[in-house]
DNA sequence: TGTACATCAGTGAACGCGCGTTCACTGATGTAC
DNA sequence: TGTACATCAGTGAACGCGCGTTCACTGATGTAC
């Protein structure tokens, strides 16, 4: 057992990102009422005064959690496009999916991988999309190779129309209807009354609903 | 000005309710956290404490406003369903719309009418279903004519398929995943990034969630 | 019809809580000369 | 290379708030006899 640290350097260096990952530990736990920021600092060992150098109050951390909630989720969403390009690669012994299945079968990745992460991370998942303070943008959370999850989706869907799937007089707005098709089923899921349902039925509705998603297109 | 009533009888005789009405107003107000318990008393003119011989703790009432709320949209979705109908009656000069076609406009209605009150009430919406204690069930609004929300969308799906537009195997969950739909949109307009864009979009985007929700039978 | 009494539905004061935020302050850091 | 000084990033204590809930209580009601 080594000695506590009870004092450390008496300038942290990096506690604006500190903070934010306390907060983000703290809704990963329990949710948007768990992130309190008096607690936010208490784990980082630091008064809860000190936040104010570096957020003009408790919403500007909310916000930069999700934010970093956002840019977690386009890393996985961006994974699944990968994972799935790669298991489409054409290998000996199986034919060549045609440009349309490659289009279908990326968008259905992509809802697959929201929806994992709403139920990987039911808290991350309920602060960022949460009725209390606007959702975080696209572009706050893009960053490096990391494009974002709504642009993520704008580029499978141009996919679609390029291989002919969609329409292009129905591509118009086609990011909402998707994005909420596949939102609503999580949220159902998280908070209504699929909550309470078993796994097995749970995935039943979501491959319907993923089914129905193609379907619609 | 007639003179302030400042004490009214001792017994309310009917305070379970007023105190249920004033939770809503605050709910229609300010949504989820403006549901405070000592604030319902005081606008019904009562003690805090006295609250606590109708309910067992604030939980309990708010779920008795998400009841009362879910039985309001149930409502108005059956009233939807009517002017259906009604519309719908033959009139001289008008063909007769197939059965199927029937069916779908239902379906329309009842998705339409969701969407209204989710923008008409705002605060009861998130309320009720927002991510903090159980959706209220189907079976605790429906009562006398008002048979919920959930059971009317199920006797519509019960119609498509009887019609002939939803296949027989796709019945099975189709409840949720039509809900998912719509509801998601209602979230992304309400809280998302839908929320600030202007009236004619969101309308459209709207009007294409409903037709892909058709398509996707 | 009258009365004792159990029960019900209120009161008002208080408790304990933990939060967000502010304040006057101080220790550490870096830069101009 | 040293030093004065502005600036930055912390501290700890306090404020004010309003909430949910509990407590001992009292006024009103209804029922048994």
């Amino acid at each position: 057992m080594n000695t506590l640290r009870s004092t450390g350097p008496y300038h942290h260096g990096d506690l604006r990102n500190a903070l934010v990952d306390a907060a983000t530990a703290l809704a990963r736990e329990g949710g948007p009422d768990a992130v309190v920021l008096r607690e936010a600092a208490r784990r980082v060992g630091v008064s809860a005064a000190a936040a104010y150098h570096h957020f003009a109050n408790r919403e500007q951390l909310v916000q930069a959690v999700k934010r970093q909630t956002l840019a977690l989720l386009g890393g996985q969403m961006q994974a699944a496009l990968d994972q799935d390009r790669a298991s489409a690669a054409p290998r000996r012994g199986r034919k060549q999916p045609s440009a349309d299945e490659v289009a279908r079968s990326r968008l259905r990745a992509l809802g697959a991988a929201y929806l994992q992460f709403a139920f990987d991370e039911p808290g991350l998942f309920r602060v960022t999309f949460g009725p209390r303070g606007p959702w975080p943008t696209n572009e706050a959370a893009a960053h490096d190779d990391n494009v974002g999850p709504f642009l993520l989706l704008r580029q499978v869907l141009d996919e679609l129309v390029a291989s002919g799937v969609v329409p292009p007089e129905r591509r118009a707005g086609l990011e909402y209807v998707t994005w909420a098709q596949v939102h609503g089923i999580a949220t159902l899921c998280l908070d209504g009354p699929l909550a309470r349902v078993d796994r097995a039925e749970r995935q039943a509705t979501i491959d319907r609903t993923l089914d129905t998603i193609i379907r619609g297109l």
